[in-house]
Formats: C-alpha cells, structure tokens, sequence
DNA sequence: CGAATACGTTACCGAGCGTACCGTTATTCG
DNA sequence: CGAATAACGGTACGCTCGGTAACGTATTCG
C-alpha cells in the first residue's frame, strides 16, 4: 500500500497549477472582501478554474478553507540560542509577523468556523494546532534542561500562555498586536516561567 | 428622544416570552447539534414562534447570534479581597465556570464568524469584548494601587494576558479547560505581574 | 369604534453548496 | 497506434437557507 499515490495509473494528470491557483484565491477573497465573500463560485472564478476542478481536490468548502490556513502558517523553528528569553522574543516575532499580514484574522475566523461546523476536519486542524505549538514547547523544555526555566511549570500550560495573548488580541480584541505588545508579553511571560532574573 | 421607547403607543404589544425562547432555541441547538444547526427555520421551530416573529426583534441572524452569546457571558465583579492573589483566582474561576458550559466554544465560534461577516455587529460586540474584560483591568489597577503588582505592567497587555489562555485553550485547542490549568495559570500570571512573593 | 401593531401561516426570491453530465484533452497501458 | 482512464472547462440542476411579502387574526391605545 506505501506511497502508492505517487505513481500515477492512467488518465490525465492534474494540473498542479490549478491547486495554487485555488488556494491564493480563497486567501486573496478572506483578506479583501472578507469571508462572506468565499464562495465557491468566487473562488472558482478567481482562480480562473472550474468548480468541478475543485471538488476532484477537496471533499468540501471546510477542508477548503483549512488548506488555504494551513499556507499561512508554516513550521517555526527557533535554533538554540542559549537563553530562553532571547527564544521567547524569537518565536513571539516571528508568530506577530503571521499575525499582522492583512487578513489573518479572517483566515482564523474562517477556519474555526469550519472546524467547528464540520467534525470531518477535526483530524486535520489537530495537526495543524500541534504544530502551530510545538516549536513552543521545544523552547520550553530546552530551557527547564538549561536550568533558565523553572523545572515546575507545565509544559502545556506555559505554551498555552505564550501562543494566546497575540491570537486573542488579534481574533477576540479584533486588533493587529504590535510589537510594544510582544515586548511587554516578552517581559511578563519571562518573569512568569523564569528561574532567576 | 429620550427612553421614549418604554412608553408604548398602540397597538398590540410584544409577547415577551417571544424574545426569551427565541435566544434559548439559539443556545440550544448551538450545544445540541452545532452551528450548521441553527438555521432561522429551525430556532422558530424550536422556540414555537413565527419566522417573521423573530425579525421584528433582530435585523438578521447576525445580531441574533450575538444576542444569545451575551446571554451567556454576564457581568462579572470580583469584590476588594485585600490581595491580587485571591482576584485574580476569583476571575479566572468565573470564567472557567462559563467556559465549561456544554457547547459555549460553539457559542464563541459563532460569534466571532458572525463579527468577522458582518461589520454592522462590530459596534456591539466591542462593548461585549470590553465588559468581559472590564474586571480584570479593575483587579489590576487595584493591585497596582495596593503595591501588590508591578507599577510597571501594562494593564491592558496583562489583561489580554489573563484573560487570552482559558478562550485560546477552550477555542483553538479545542478543550474545555479545567481546575488546574486555572490553577497553573494563577501561579503564572501571578508571577508575571506580582511585584514580590 | 378605528388606528396601529404584533402574531402565525404561507409563499416566495435569490444566493450558495454540491453534483451530474457533456464534450474535450492529456496520459498510460497493451 | 489504439483503447482505457481521468482531468479539464462549461453548463445545468437540486437542495437548503436567509430574508421578505402578503395575508388574516388578535390585542392594545385613543
């Protein structure tokens, strides 16, 4: 059964064009017009494809919409700087970075939403949270085996309390975080999981 | 202009049970069955009322949809208790006790896709967002006055910081947070704005 | 009583998701 | 080279849902 998808039988191969084509249309139409705006017909149109040709990639409109999220946020990784604060900072900028693109709080909207609506698609989102964290954690444990990261902490709930600041701002306070908000998250969440100063 | 409006001309007067049994029908099939589930024909099925009914009370399913949120998250006040501490607790327990209604992620997502479709809501959902965090900027600012946290913190940055972890736990990993994620999360942010132990 | 307004019922329109069918095109297998 | 397979665009369709219109009925104010 292994990576049999890869060579292909007979009949035409898909054009790998249109898949691109479809996924920059569905963020293109969240970030100008909003979500209301993705309709299947819109994204078909936009992306100068026909629906059908959608459907043969994606069962449905949510799996849809949470392979366009899952373009925006690729895997982080922080190498091992030495100091857990200055790997903080690192991986609280490069998550702002994501955040203040024009449209992600759309995008997030949108992909809850989905995921929410449709239990199908809860595999898949899963994923895509764990990996969204991971790079979290990794700096969290690096750091308790460093010794500059209080050995009782959870390692779960400390990486809870630095990736939902910035999401919550974004997606709840509906306002894109700047960077004076990373700093001061910086300085709090350091002195909350800090050993010493 | 004034309150002009509890006054009643003629005609015949509105059925309060109306209003009540429509917002129920809402949370209720939002718990029960999902987002997908409410549909306008569907809550005037379950609430007995009439479809026109329920749009003489709301302009469309937007407001309707933030109507019931509001239901469900009140006004929260947390007393002096002498020692930020035991605030802080106090808020982040209220809250927990919310979010651990059955079907309040259900709640939220809808509300946030409705917010994000419909920029007509957003005037109201701003004083929603701000009453929910109205008390922990007081418990705060009571803290900073009383000396038992930092005169240096943000207070809006560290409200966002107490109040993002149970929503980010509850929406975006998709679990109903617990006693001692609450109680973890009170250790660190304790420490992140308490200006000695 | 008459005006005004809410109520339920029914019917309807438009938009959107998803599918079916067509003729065409590209690729693999024999 | 021919047959089978499968993707492509185009079109059309069925279905559900949000929202409105049009009734007749009930209730309250003046």
């Amino acid at each position: 059964m292994a990576g049999a998808r890869v060579e292909r039988g007979p009949g035409r191969p898909r054009h790998e064009h249109v898949t691109g084509a479809v996924l920059s249309a569905v963020l293109e139409l969240m970030t100008e017009q909003g979500l209301s705006a993705v309709t299947m017909d819109a994204v078909a149109a936009r992306a100068g494809v026909s629906k059908p040709a959608i459907y043969r990639r994606w069962p449905g409109k949510h799996d849809l919409i949470l392979a366009a999220a899952e373009t925006r946020i690729g895997v982080l990784s922080v190498p091992d700087l030495g100091d857990f604060r200055a790997e903080l900072r690192a991986v609280l900028d490069a998550r702002l970075d994501v955040y203040r693109i024009p449209g992600t709080a759309r995008v997030m909207a949108g992909l809850i939403a989905a995921v929410e609506e449709d239990g199908a698609v809860r595999g898949a989102y899963e994923r895509y949270v764990s990996r969204t964290m991971g790079e979290t954690r990794k700096i969290l444990e690096r750091g308790i085996a460093r010794g500059d990261v209080r050995a009782d902490v959870d390692v779960r709930a400390a990486a809870t309390l630095v990736a939902a600041p910035l999401v919550y701002r974004l997606m709840i306070e509906q306002q894109v975080p700047d960077a004076r908000f990373a700093a001061d998250l910086a300085d709090m969440i350091a002195r909350a999981v800090g050993s010493r100063a």
